[in-house]
DNA sequence: CGCAGACTTGAAGATTATCAACCACCGTGG
DNA sequence: CCACGGTGGTTGATAATCTTCAAGTCTGCG
C-alpha cells in the first residue's frame, strides 16, 4: 500500500497538503474485527478515515433489525456531519481495520477553509453520497439477485481503485448476514441468490472471496454503471 | 411565508451572511407542476435552493422504475456535489415549485470559505444525509405499512419547521404512484397499504391532505423518532 | 476431536407484485 | 349544461418474491 503518511483519499496530496493534513493530529488507530467503534446515539467528535481494513455503518432498530448504510473501505471518510448532536448511526469494524482518527472540529477549521483538501474531502463526501443513492435504489427498485451482483459489482470497482482485485475476484470478509443487511434481504435469501448466480455461472462468493466468472454478463444483469463511482 | 430575500435554510441568517448569499448571483426560477428541471446524464453546473413547492430527487432505471431519493421541501438544497461529470439523479418538479438557482462555482468558491454560511450550507448537508440513511432504512428493513407512516411523519416534521402543518395534518401533492416510487412500493400496494392505516384509524390521506387521526400511535407503530431531521 | 459460527436446504407462510378491471373526480369542449 | 377523456384512485384474483421456522452440514480453529 502506498498510503502510509496521510490518509488515504484515493488522490495524491501534495507535500503542503499533506503538511495540513498533519496539523490535524491524525492519530491512527487498531480495531479487531467484529468490534464496534462508534455507537448510534452517542456523541461522536471524532471523524475517521479507513488506513486498511472493512468496516460497517448501519443502523440498528428497536426491532432488532439492522441496515448496514455502507460497508466504507480504504480511503473512504466516515462522520462528516455538522450537527454536533448525537450520532443517528454506528461504526463497526467487519475484519480488523485500522484507521485515522481526527477531532471535527479541526477538520471544519482548518481542512474545510484551505482549498484543495477541502474540496478533496468534499469529493469524497460527494461520492458517499452517490453510493447511498445506488443503495437505496438497490433496496428500493432491483430484486435480490440484480442487487446482490450491483452490491458486489460496486465493491470490485471501489476496490479495485486500491489495487485490491485480484485477476477475476477480491477477497471479501463479509459474512451471509452482513450481507443481508447492506442488501435489505434476510440471510437465507441471500444464501439462495449466491447459489442462483452461482448456478447461473455468473459470479461465486466462497470462503471470503468473490470470484466473477462472467462478469460482462453480470453487468448487464444489472445495468451496473460505475460513473457514480468517480471521484 | 417569511422567506422571500434569501433562500429558507430554516435558520435565520445575519445580515452580513445574506449579503454574502446575494453575491451568489442568485435567481429565482419557476417551474410548473411535473416538469423536469435537471436530467440524470447531464452536466449540471446549478445548485438549487426550494423557495417553494414540492421537488423530487429521483433516478430512473433502464427497467422504467424510478427510485425517488427524497423530496425536497422549502429550504432543502439540492446538488451539492463536486465532482465536475454528469449528474447521477434528476430533479423534477411535483407541485408548482420556485427555486433558487446558483452557479455551483459561486458556491465553492465564496461560501464554502466564509464561516457560518459554509457550516450552514454543511449542515442542510449533512442532514440531507440523514434522511438518506432513514430512506434507506425504511426500503431496507421496514414493511410497507411502517414505511408509508414513517415517511409521512418524516414529512410533517419537515414542513412544520416551515410552519406548514396545520391542527392535524399537511398538504400533500404527491400521487400515489410517487409515493410508491418514494417507498420503493408499487402503486397498488401503496394505496392498499393507506387503506390500512385508514382502517386502523391512524391516518387518512385523500384529497391531497394527510390528516393525522393518531399520531401517537403511528410514532409508537414505526419507532418514529425525529432526532435525524434536527439541524 | 469437538465446538461454534457460518453456510445450506426444505417446506410453509407472509408480503408484495402483476394483471385486469372499474370508479371518481375534474377540466374541456360541444 | 352535459358528454367526454384523462388521470389518479380503488378493488379483486393470482403469482412471484421474500421471509420464517426448523433442521441439518460444512469449516476453521482451539
Amino acid at each position: 500500500m502506498q498510503f502510509v503518511q496521510s490518509p488515504p483519499l484515493a488522490i495524491a496530496l501534495t507535500a503542503q497538503e499533506m503538511d495540513t493534513l498533519r496539523l490535524l493530529n491524525v492519530c491512527s488507530k487498531y480495531y479487531p474485527a467484529r468490534t464496534l467503534i462508534s455507537r448510534q446515539g452517542e456523541i461522536e467528535s471524532r471523524i475517521f478515515v479507513i488506513q486498511s481494513g472493512w468496516a460497517s455503518v448501519h443502523r440498528d432498530l428497536a426491532s432488532g433489525d439492522r441496515q448496514i448504510i455502507d460497508t466504507p473501505l480504504i480511503g473512504d471518510i466516515i462522520g462528516v456531519r455538522a450537527s454536533e448532536g448525537p450520532n443517528n448511526n454506528s461504526l463497526s469494524s467487519i475484519s480488523a481495520v485500522s484507521l485515522f482518527e481526527i477531532p471535527r472540529q479541526l477538520l471544519g477549521r482548518t481542512l474545510f477553509t484551505q482549498g484543495r483538501p477541502a474540496s478533496l474531502f468534499a469529493r469524497v463526501v460527494a461520492r458517499q453520497h452517490s453510493i447511498l443513492i445506488e443503495h437505496l435504489t438497490n433496496a428500493g427498485r432491483r430484486n435480490a439477485l440484480v442487487r446482490t451482483a450491483h452490491y458486489l459489482l460496486e465493491l470490485r470497482e471501489r476496490l479495485a481503485v486500491f489495487g485490491m482485485v485480484e485477476d477475476n475476484g477480491f477477497n471479501c470478509p463479509l459474512t451471509q448476514q452482513e450481507l443481508a443487511d447492506v442488501l435489505g434481504l434476510t440471510t437465507i435469501h441471500v444464501n439462495r441468490t449466491l447459489r442462483e448466480l452461482r448456478e447461473r455461472e455468473l459470479l461465486s462468493f466462497r470462503r471470503g472471496f468473490v470470484e466473477f466468472i462472467d462478469r460482462q454478463s453480470l453487468v448487464k444483469l444489472c445495468c451496473f454503471d460505475a460513473d457514480y463511482l468517480d471521484l
